[in-house]
DNA sequence: GGCGAAATCAAACGATCGTTTGAGGATACG
DNA sequence: CGTATCCTCAAACGATCGTTTGATTTCGCC
């Protein structure tokens, strides 16, 4: 199961084992101990490598966020302030970097420890995530405040807030987003995502 | 802050400082010394009445879940299979008997408790939670299912996922809920249920 | 008032936690 | 070859975890 292989080095094999077991058992759930030893390394390398525990987790977060965000911002670019631009491809650029994050590694994993880092009311963690990619929500949120132009300010948090629970929610993998075996691995990333973006763009135009 | 005076019953302090510091701290993150701490009791107290720390989670379950879903049926059963019920209707159900919860000491605390076990994908708790109240979401299914016969059955469960991981991001707090000042609370929660159902039923609905 | 069950208490149990230490091995460069 | 730097390792640190024990107090009831 684990994408950490013997020849990768020790840095990196520590985050993909703290990936997938912070994914797993939470930050709290998961010790250094069970980490490590699922990397094949030596307990004391974590805090050689990473300083602490908690600095290790904000590195988690930072590999892959810088990646994620990094694509959803390029997207968003190419389409922002278009006259031609729609809703549906505003979330796009939001979801379908998220949803390829699947492709490489464990990353589909990652969206499960996102999801673990809203559900921690943790005022650390909290405040990293909104210093280094609040910016990010902020951009959407205000393109989306573009296109719905009626909508009060107050609205438009509310419907963006919604859909980000959605979407979370439904990318950490509770919901049956099961492959059938008989789909392609991008043809079905390809539904996922008509699914969220028809499903949020309704609810973002609502009356 | 802590709703457990002085005066109730030992087991009772107990569940609710667990509730407070389960949604503050998480299930492994709040000690049984911090939460018997609070609660003013002894920390043997646990133990002796409940068993174990495991039993003491699934109790503080137990007690509100009875309620809320209890509550969530009821609505339900008075508007099942009625020619003039609407998708509307039956998410007000469904939303209205959680945003009660608010009321009652801290069962708004529960929300985020409850967004916590979503995020757990422990087995021992999704099995429990699974087994003693998945039915109540299999009615609602089943109501919107036949509100909305030209969905196929993949569709639906896709979309009634998504509702559910909208309300329990909004529910649990994470959002721009704050009741202002000049608004009474309980026209606050009116206003909270219309966003939660208008924005929820335009997603079941949309094409 | 006295007896037995129920409840509370301080104290300790072994286990595990994150972190630190200091010695030893690996590696690059003069 | 020697040495300085980076890295790994087993072992131990003190703290905290959930749980248990056995004595003590509280309470309902005859």
């Amino acid at each position: 199961m684990t994408v950490t292989s013997s020849t990768m080095p020790t840095k990196e094999r520590i985050l993909g084992a703290a990936e997938e077991l912070f994914a797993r058992h939470g930050f709290e759930g998961a010790s250094l101990r069970q980490l490590t030893a699922a990397a094949g390394v030596n307990l004391a390398a974590v805090n050689y490598h990473f300083g602490s525990k908690d600095r290790l987790i904000e590195e988690v977060f930072r590999r892959r966020l810088d990646q994620l965000n990094g694509r959803r911002l390029a997207a968003l670019q190419k389409i922002a302030g278009d006259p031609d631009t729609t809703i549906e491809d505003v979330l796009g650029a939001f979801i379908v970097p998220a949803l390829e994050l699947s492709h490489d590694g464990n990353g589909s994993l990652f969206m499960r420890v996102l999801a673990r880092a809203f559900a921690e009311h943790d005022d650390t963690l909290r405040k990293f995530l909104s210093e280094n990619y609040g910016h990010v929500m902020r951009q959407f949120t205000a393109e989306f405040g573009r296109l719905l132009p009626r909508l009060s300010k107050e609205e438009l948090y509310w419907r963006v807030d919604l859909v980000t629970g959605a979407l979370t929610h439904a990318m950490s993998g509770f919901g049956m987003i099961q492959r059938k075996s008989d789909v392609p691995e991008h043809r079905h990333r390809e539904q996922t995502a008509e699914h969220l973006i028809r499903f949020a763009a309704a609810g973002l135009k609502s009356p």
